[in-house]
DNA sequence: CATGATTTTTAGATGCGCCTAAAAATGGTG
DNA sequence: CACCATTTTTAGGCGCATCTAAAAATCATG
């Protein structure tokens, strides 16, 4: 008993939405959204990763990972920006093309594989969505920081860094609006961006404005 | 009920079996052997090929693909060989490294992705062991004219063209011989391979026979 | 051409990953 | 603090892919 293209998500879903709210327990329904089955499947299977010892499960509670089970999530989300970022730097396809397709290349076992795509893509630290690429031994790169667009305050020119979280509907809408990763935006064109798109862009300030002084 | 990799890893065995022989009727011992698991097993499964329309099954005789089933193996086998060639081409993989990830990477599901891959490989004709690979519509390129070596018979130089079935280990030690595709050996050469080479190595005559004159 | 050896299929079982329906635990409210 | 609504787990079942053991068909041989 030991891995599987099941497991493997059921393990990166832990690992996303530990980390995307303040405690990394993360409960069977929440799990089961992001999965799309429902949460009596994501009982079972998250019994079976504590059995592998990479989660934890206290019952009516919620699961989270293990150090050892956080390792296994790492490496995937390392595999899956990889190959996105193969598909659109080498490929040529779309950013709102290639989620789908890395969520089936990342269950490929090769550690070889891995590391010889890495060297290929001359070790990016970044994905095509903005995303930080994990380092083989599981830490990251020094990330630059960001804020989500919703809270820039004053309202200043800005350079976009990633988006999260976007739908591939999004993801293209965006491109089709000019964005992509290293726009700049001026305010005037911030307030002319759909709502919800604040909330998905992180951005940095930018020192130039790019305006005409 | 439709494509899953082992449903396609039986297709593929169904093709392969039944070029390498005469009838392309193919047994559930020889499919199960290939394909390492027990008769029944195959059994089973092509009796689902069956109603699936992808093959036909004639009790205690045989199975053999349909136009169907034949067309899909065709686009597995064209995967295949297009990984591989991406893995040893691009990525500097050794020929004898590649079959085992390969066997992964072909049932990534994305129409885009092989024609992508194609396009950026430059419409390779074969794969790193020499054997062609399926245009997108499932005819092939037109091939040199090969033999086996071991019907080579007046034994004069060749050039290594394929390498048929060769285990990983052979592939390995083909290698460490100096011997790769594009190769010439000479008949003094070809004397001191191990015979069992020589029903693996396809060549063709060469008309400079590389000696000096 | 009958009989025994071999191949192939059927029967019955297991593990995985999913489901629905029912039971159990939790937690907010009067 | 007892009750009810919600969340979560358990129970029971299904389809897939595999196995072993037994039955059935085919083949080979005297
Ligand atoms: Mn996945
Ligand atoms: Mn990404
Ligand atoms: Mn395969
Ligand atoms: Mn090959």
């Amino acid at each position: 008993m030991s891995k599987s293209t099941q497991r493997e998500d059921h393990l990166k879903a832990l690992y996303a939405l530990g980390e995307s709210q303040s405690s990394s327990w993360v409960s069977t329904t929440q799990m089961a959204s992001h999965l799309g089955v429902k949460p009596p499947s994501v009982t079972a299977m998250v019994q079976v990763l504590a059995e592998l010892g990479w989660a934890e499960h206290r019952p009516y509670h919620g699961a989270r990972l293990t150090p050892t089970g956080r390792k296994l999530a790492l490496s995937l989300v390392r595999k899956h920006r990889l190959w996105e970022t193969f598909l659109v730097d080498r490929l040529g396809f779309g950013w709102e093309e290639v989620h789908d397709i890395a969520e089936q290349l990342e269950h490929v076992d090769s550690v070889a594989l891995v590391e010889r795509l890495d060297a290929y893509l001359g070790h990016p630290q970044t994905d095509p969505h903005g995303d930080p690429i994990p380092k083989a031994d599981g830490t990251f790169h020094p990330e630059g920081e960001v804020l989500v667009l919703a809270e820039l305050d004053p309202l200043v020119c800005c350079e976009v860094k990633a988006v999260r979280e976007g739908s591939d509907a999004t993801l293209s809408a965006m491109s089709a609006k000019g964005i992509a990763l290293g726009s700049v935006l001026t305010p005037a064109q911030i307030e002319a961006l759909p709502a919800a798109w604040l909330d998905q862009l992180m951005v940095c300030k930018t020192v130039d404005d790019g305006s005409i002084d």
